[in-house]
DNA sequence: TCTTAAAGGATAATGATTATTATTTAATAA
DNA sequence: TTATTAAATAATAATCATTATCCTTTAAGA
């Protein structure tokens, strides 16, 4: 999902193509994805200043509803917000709060061949997400 | 942690052992684990009115401070706790908002061979945690 | 027991989210 | 291009979970 599929999408699902839903697409993106709702509505006051803070939030709810947005949760008590809706993993430091997306196409195929053999009592599985919990080593 | 160990535990980080702690582990435990805030409340005003729930979230607090419990997030908008510290996933179905602990040794090391030769760069990885979207299949 | 720091209880305050309702606007068709 | 209308937005009030405050009680150790 990127800026210029947003416009399709939203038309396809039925959904207006307004300014504010473009501008809230936008933040998320901007904010280097994984904002929590706290920042989304920061930058946005910030760059238009007119639009309302529960119109951001149902814009959250109606992107989430329909795919465009996921929820994504650490262990922290806030939402936050992620457009990539490519197959990835999450990399998570407790200690900064900070989230990356983590892509790998090896690692996905493991899991997918794993769980061919080994089947889960009673589950259907849909979908696999690998939380990695750690640290960040800054470079020097 | 079972309820026997709670004892020794609070003794060895040199907190209190209270009845009210004792009884929010249990509601935590009695409510077959992953309960929300919410159902902890509920479960503990019928079996002990006479617990204010201000101290119900500063124990949970406390518990989480020191690992005795952990903080579960799915993909809704309440928190969730887990007693359970040993390693284990998570299968979660969105649509009842039901979670299971999973534990599966194979895959565990399978994941820990796996980062052993992928080295992720700028990360130090501690621990993993597979969270398994799926459906729930009820046999009849 | 006695002492004291820690913990609990009651309630007020906070703050994020949701609901409400009047107004505006995007999309469609005439 | 304009008119129509359902959908979306804005502003604000209401809600509700969580946190802070402050006073009282209690667990733990002397």
């Amino acid at each position: 999902m990127n800026k210029a599929d947003l416009h399709n999408v939203l038309r396809n699902k039925g959904l207006k193509i307004t300014p504010q839903r473009i501008i809230v697409f936008d933040a998320v993106v901007n904010l280097g994805n994984h904002p929590s709702t706290d920042k989304i509505i920061e930058h946005i006051k910030n760059n238009h200043p007119n639009i309302s803070v529960a119109t951001v939030y149902k814009i959250l709810e109606t992107f989430v509803e329909h795919g465009i947005l996921k929820r994504v949760k650490t262990g922290k008590d806030v939402m936050r917000y992620d457009y990539e809706l490519e197959k990835h993993h999450h990399l998570y430091a407790k200690d900064s709060d900070r989230i990356e997306d983590y892509y790998d196409a090896d690692l996905n195929q493991l899991l997918e061949k794993y769980f061919e053999q080994k089947k889960i009592e009673n589950f259907k599985i849909e979908e696999m997400k690998l939380q990695i919990i750690g640290k960040f080593i800054e470079n020097k």
